[in-house]
RNA sequence: GGGAGCUUAGCUCAGCUGGUUCAGAGCAUCUGCCUUACAAGCAGAGGGUCACUGGUUCGAACCCAGUAGCUCCCACCA
C-alpha cells in the first residue's frame, strides 16, 4: 500500500473526532480516580470562532488532553454565556431589518423572538469547537440562562439582597440619546476630535441673595459643553490658587437662568487648564458628579432621553443639545458674556452601536458591594491559594482589589435574569425569587399594602453576574449543593482566559467561590494574551485582519494550526499571529508523517543489529528519557511553549534526522525486527508526547503503527513516564555528532560531494564506540589509530583531532583562514581567563567550583591552540 | 492623570539563585544539494555593544539608580 505523500487531514480529523464522541473518551463522571477539571470561559452563544478562541481553547485542550492520559478523571466542561447587550443588540437588528422595532413589542414578544434566534444560530461556537478538536464532555454543554443556572442567578441576588451586600443607588451612566439606553463603559469609544473651548465669564456677587446687575467682577470658565450651563450649580477653583482666593465664600451667576450658585475650592481641579474655574454641572458630568456629593450641590437634570433640553432647563426646551450649544454661544456672545474661544483636542465618549456622542445621565441602578467580598478574593491570590500565571498579574490583580468600587448589576435591557426586585406603587420593594414568594413577602412586611399592585423591575441583570457564577453553577451547586459532581469536581483545576476580563469575571469567581462554596473556584488561572496580527494590531472584524480559523484548518490542518498558535505565545504575552506559523504546523505535521511513511516501508527480518543500530538505539533511549524530562517539567511550569518546542526538536532533530538516518537499512535491504520493535516503542512514546498538541495525526499514526484492540485510542493510553538517563551517553553522541557536523563541513567547504566516501583517522578512542554510526552518517570510514597517516587533513572536533584523506579535494586557503580566526578566538578567550585567574581576590571570593571550572577551560583552550598551532604548520610545509 | 510591565539576532521569544565556551532557541536569511520518508525536504553558514548612562561586585543580560522608547490596565482632561 502506497502511503500519501503527506498527511490527509480532513478524512483523518472527521474519522479520529466521531470515534472519540462515539466510544465516549470525552466524558466524565465521579470515580474513584483524581478529577482534573477545567470549565470553559464560555464565549457569546451567537458568537463566531475568532482566533483568540483558537488559542485558548486550544491550550484548554493541551491541558485537558494531557491530564486524561495520565490517568486523571478529565472532564472540561464547555458551554455558551447569554451575553445581554451583544445578543440584544443583534436581535433588534434582526427585527430592525424586518421592520419591526423593538419599542412596538411587548417585553415577552421580545424574548420570544430572542430565544428563537438563540436557538437558530446559538451554540455555532461550540460545533467549531469540534473541529478543534477539543476534548470538552460535550453532555454537560450549559448555557447561561438555562433554568438551573438562571435559577441560581436570582438567586444569589435574593440572598445577597437579604445579607445587605446588594442596594440601589443613583450612579452616573452612559446614556445612548438616539439608542435610548444606558451603555457599558466598554460600548463606549473614546474618540479624539477637535473641539471648541468656550471662555465664559459668569458675574460674582458676595451673597446668596445677590444681584448680578450690581456685580462688579467676573468669574471666567472654560466649558467645552456650553449647553450645561443652564444646569450649573456651583462654580469650582483650587484652594492653592492666588487668583481665585479673594472669591472665598462668594456666589456666581448663571447665565440666562440667574442661578446664583456657590464659589467652593476643591484640589481636583487642574490649576492649568483653562482659567483654572470649572463650571459645575453634577447632573451631566461624572466628576462633577463627585465634586456635587462631595460638596452638597444640587443636580438639575436638563437633558431629557431624547438629547433635547427638558423642562427643567428653563431655556432652549426640545431642542437638540447640539443646536442649543450653537444658539447659547451666540446669545452669550451677545449678551458681553463670551470672552474668547479655543480650538482644542478633546476625546468625546460615542455610542459603539447607534455613533450617538454619550451623555452622561444620573438614574437609579442596583449595585452589590464589593468590599467586604474584594478582601478573601485578594488575600487568595496574594498568598498564591489561586496562583496567576504569569506572576506579573499579582500586582495589576491587588491594585485593582485594593481600589475596588461597587458593581453596578442592572442593565437596562430585557434579554437576561430580570431582577427579582418588585416594587409598590409609592415605590417601597421586596425582593424575592418568584412573584409568589414577592407577594407573600409583601403582605408579611407591608399589611396593609395591596400585592395584586407589584410590579417587577423592568431590568436585567449584568450578564458578569451569572458568569461569575459558572464554576459553581454548571455543577448546580446552588440548587443541590451538596450533589456528587460539585463535590468531585470542585474546586476546578485550571482557568484559561484573557487578561483583560481578570477584573470583570475571574476576580467575582473568586469571589462567588468564597461566598458560596467557602473555597476558590481554582488552583490555577493561566493568562493568555491577546491574538494580534503581524503589524501588532488586534484582530477586529473592521480591520478585516482576522483569518477564520475555519479556514485556516481546512488549508493547514486542526493539528497545523494548533500548534502554529502555540509555537510562540508563552502565558501572558501577545500573540502576533501571521499564517506562516500555521505553515510551520503544517510542515511539522508532514515531517512527522513522513517518518511514519519510511518506517512503515521498512521490510523486517530477524537478524543481529548492526554496531551502528546499537548505539543509536541506546543513545536515543537516554536522549528521549531526558526530552520528556524536561517536557513534563515544562508542562508542569504551565510553559506550554516550550514543551511543545522541546517535543519537536525532540521529533525532528533527535528522533528524525539523527536516530532514524542512523539505523535507515541502505536501499533495498531490510531491518533488523529487534531495530524495528525499539523505533515503533520510541515513536509511540514520542506520538503521546505530542498528542495534547496534534491530536489527530498522533491518533491516526498510532493506530497504523501496530496492531491496536478494538476501541483502543491514544486518547485514553497512558502517559509515557521518563525513566533515567545518563547525561555522558548523551554528551558522547553529542560528541560523535560533532565530528559528523565537522566531516560534513569539511566536505561542504572543499566542494566535496557527498557521494564520495571518504576515509577519516582519528585517535580519539571515545569515538570507537561510534565508529559505525559516523561512517555511516558522514559517507565515510573511520579508522581509530594513534599515528597520523600521511597526507591527511586535520580538522579539529571539540578537543579531539580527526584526519581526513583529502587527496585531491581540500581548500587549503579556506582551511587556513578558519585555523587562524579560530585561533584569534581562542587567543582572545585564554586571555581574558588567564587575567580572572591571576586576579587574586577572584581566586579568594569565588566558589572553589567556579574557580575550578577557570582552570579547567584554560586547559582545554591551550590543548586546542597546540593542536591548531600544530595544523598551520602543515600549511607552510 | 494613577498603576503595572517591557526593551536580548531581521521576527517571535528563552535565559531560574550574578560564575559551565553564556550570549541561546525557533522562524526568516545566505551557500550547496531534486541523496530511493519528507524541496512542506537535506547538509552547512552568517547574524547581537543584551535600549542608554552611571553605580554595586573579583565578576553584571541578570542587582541598584537615572534617562529614552514601547505596551497594557484603571480614571476620562473641564
Amino acid at each position: 500500500m502506497e502511503l500519501p505523500k503527506s498527511f490527509p487531514f480532513a478524512e483523518a480529523e472527521n474519522k479520529w473526532y466521531a470515534y472519540w464522541l462515539k466510544k465516549g473518551f470525552f466524558k466524565s463522571i465521579p470515580d474513584h480516580r483524581e478529577p482534573y477539571t477545567i470549565v470553559i470561559p464560555p464565549p457569546n452563544v451567537t458568537g463566531v470562532l475568532h482566533m483568540g478562541h483558537m488559542l485558548n481553547n486550544t491550550l484548554q485542550d493541551v491541558l485537558v488532553r494531557r491530564a486524561r492520559m495520565q490517568g486523571k478523571n478529565a472532564c472540561w466542561v464547555p458551554g455558551t454565556d447569554h451575553a445581554s447587550i451583544a445578543t440584544e443588540a443583534k436581535v433588534v437588528q434582526m427585527l430592525a431589518e424586518k421592520g419591526i422595532k423593538k419599542s412596538d413589542l411587548s417585553r415577552e414578544e421580545f424574548l420570544k423572538y430572542a430565544w428563537e434566534w438563540k436557538e437558530k444560530y446559538g451554540g455555532i461556537i461550540l460545533e467549531q469547537l469540534k473541529k478543534l478538536g477539543a476534548s470538552c464532555d460535550w453532555d454537560r454543554t450549559r448555557f447561561t440562562m438555562d433554568e438551573p443556572l438562571s435559577k441560581a442567578v436570582i438567586q444569589v441576588f435574593v440572598d445577597l439582597y437579604n445579607k445587605g451586600k446588594i442596594y440601589r443607588g443613583t450612579r452616573m451612566v452612559n446614556w445612548d440619546p438616539k439608542g435610548l439606553t444606558a451603555v457599558s463603559d466598554e460600548e463606549v469609544i473614546y474618540r479624539e476630535v477637535q473641539s471648541n473651548l468656550y471662555y465664559v465669564k459668569y458675574p460674582v456677587v458676595s451673597h446668596a441673595e445677590g444681584n448680578p446687575s450690581e456685580s462688579i467682577e467676573f468669574i471666567t470658565i472654560a466649558t467645552t459643553r456650553p449647553e450645561t450651563i443652564l444646569g450649573d450649580t456651583a462654580v469650582c477653583v483650587h484652594p492653592d490658587d492666588p487668583r481665585f482666593l479673594h472669591l472665598r465664600g462668594k456666589y456666581a451667576v448663571i447665565p440666562f437662568v440667574n442661578r446664583v450658585v456657590p464659589i467652593i475650592f476643591d484640589t481636583y481641579i487642574d490649576m492649568e487648564f483653562g482659567t483654572g474655574a470649572l463650571k459645575v454641572t453634577p447632573a451631566h458630568d461624572i466628576n462633577d458628579h463627585k465634586l456635587g456629593i462631595k460638596h452638597g450641590l444640587a443636580s438639575i437634570d436638563t437633558l431629557s432621553p431624547d438629547g433635547t433640553m427638558s423642562e427643567a432647563a428653563g431655556h432652549y426646551i426640545g431642542e437638540d443639545r447640539f443646536v442649543v450649544r450653537k444658539k447659547i454661544v451666540k446669545d452669550l456672545e451677545a449678551i458681553g458674556l463670551l470672552v474668547k474661544t479655543e480650538s482644542i483636542k478633546n476625546k468625546v465618549g460615542h455610542s459603539e452601536r447607534t455613533q450617538a456622542v454619550i451623555e452622561p445621565k444620573l438614574s437609579v441602578q442596583w449595585f452589590l458591594k464589593m468590599e467586604s467580598m474584594a478582601g478573601p478574593a485578594l488575600q487568595s491570590v496574594m498568598e498564591d491559594e489561586v496562583k496567576l500565571l504569569p506572576e506579573k498579574f499579582k500586582n495589576t490583580y491587588r491594585h485593582w482589589m485594593e481600589n475596588v468600587q461597587d458593581w453596578c448589576i442592572s442593565r437596562q435591557l430585557w434579554w437576561g435574569q430580570r431582577i427579582p426586585a418588585y416594587y409598590l406603587p409609592d415605590g417601597r420593594v421586596v425582593v424575592a425569587e418568584t412573584r409568589e414568594k414577592a407577594e407573600a413577602e409583601c403582605i408579611n412586611r407591608y399589611p396593609e399594602a395591596n400585592p395584586n399592585l407589584l410590579q417587577q423591575d423592568e431590568d436585567v441583570l449584568d450578564t458578569w453576574f451569572s458568569s461569575w457564577l459558572w464554576p459553581i453553577s454548571v455543577f448546580d451547586g446552588f440548587e443541590d449543593k451538596n450533589n456528587a459532581d460539585i463535590n468531585y469536581y470542585y474546586p476546578t483545576n485550571d482557568l484559561v482566559t484573557a487578561p483583560e476580563i481578570l477584573f470583570f469575571w475571574v476576580a467575582r469567581m473568586i469571589m462567588a467561590g468564597y461566598e458560596y462554596r467557602g473555597k476558590k473556584p481554582f488552583n490555577n488561572v493561566y493568562l493568555t494574551g491577546i491574538v494580534r496580527d503581524k503589524q501588532g494590531r488586534k484582530m477586529s472584524k473592521s480591520l478585516g485582519n482576522s483569518p477564520d480559523p475555519l479556514e485556516l484548518m481546512a488549508k493547514y490542518s486542526a493539528d497545523g494550526v494548533r500548534t502554529g498558535m502555540l509555537f510562540c505565545s508563552p502565558a501572558g504575552n501577545d500573540l502576533l499571529f501571521d499564517e506562516s506559523l500555521c505553515e510551520q504546523g503544517r510542515n511539522f505535521t508532514n515531517k512527522i508523517w513522513n517518518a511514519y511513511k519510511l518506517v512503515k516501508g521498512w521490510k523486517i527480518k530477524e537478524f543481529s543489529p548492526s554496531a551502528c543500530d546499537i548505539s543509536a538505539m541506546e543513545w536515543f533511549q537516554h536522549r528521549l528519557n531526558q526530552a520528556s524530562e524536561t517536557a513534563e517539567d515544562l508542562f508542569d511550569k504551565y510553559r506550554i511553549s516550550e514543551a511543545l518546542m522541546c517535543l519537536y526538536k525532540l521529533t525532528w532533530d533527535d528522533f528524525c534526522a539523527w536516530y532514524l538516518e542512523s539505523v535507515k537499512p541502505d536501499f533495498g535491504k531490510p531491518i533488523c525486527l529487534e531495530v524495528y520493535n525499539r523505533t515503533i516503542t520510541f515513536f509511540e512514546h514520542i506520538l503521546s508526547l505530542l498528542h495534547p498538541f496534534m491530536p489527530f495525526i498522533t491518533e491516526e499514526i498510532w493506530h497504523n503503527l501496530a496492531q491496536r484492540s478494538e476501541g483502543s485510542s491514544l486518547v485514553v493510553s497512558t502517559w509515557p513516564l521518563a525513566g533515567n538517563y545518563q547525561p555522558e551517553i548523551i554528551r558522547s553522541f553529542e560528541h560523535a555528532a560533532n565530528v559528523i557536523s565537522e566531516i560534513r563541513n569539511f566536505r561542504n567547504s572543499a566542494g566535496s560531494s557527498p557521494k564520495i566516501t571518504l576515509e577519516i583517522y582519528s585517535e580519539d578512542q571515545t569515538l570507537e564506540e561510534y565508529q559505525d554510526l559516523i561512517s555511516k552518517l558522514a559517507n565515510c570510514h573511520l579508522f581509530i589509530q594513534s599515528e597520523k597517516p600521511e597526507g591527511c587533513k586535520p580538522v579539529l572536533a571539540g578537543t579531539s583531532e580527526i584526519w581526513i584523506a583529502s587527496a585531491g579535494i581540500s581548500n587549503p586557503e579556506e582551511e587556513k583562514k578558519k585555523i587562524i580566526a579560530e585561533l584569534e578566538y581562542l587567543k582572545g578567550f585564554q586571555h581574558s581567563v588567564e587575567k580572572k585567574l591571576s586576579n587574586s581576590r577572584f581566586v579568594e571570593n569565588a566558589k572553589p567550583e567556579v574557580v575550578e571550572n577557570e582552570r579547567k577551560k584554560l586547559q582545554d583552550a591551550s590543548l586546542k591552540m597546540d593542536k591548531l598551532m600544530q595544523q598551520l604548520q602543515t600549511f607552510s610545509q
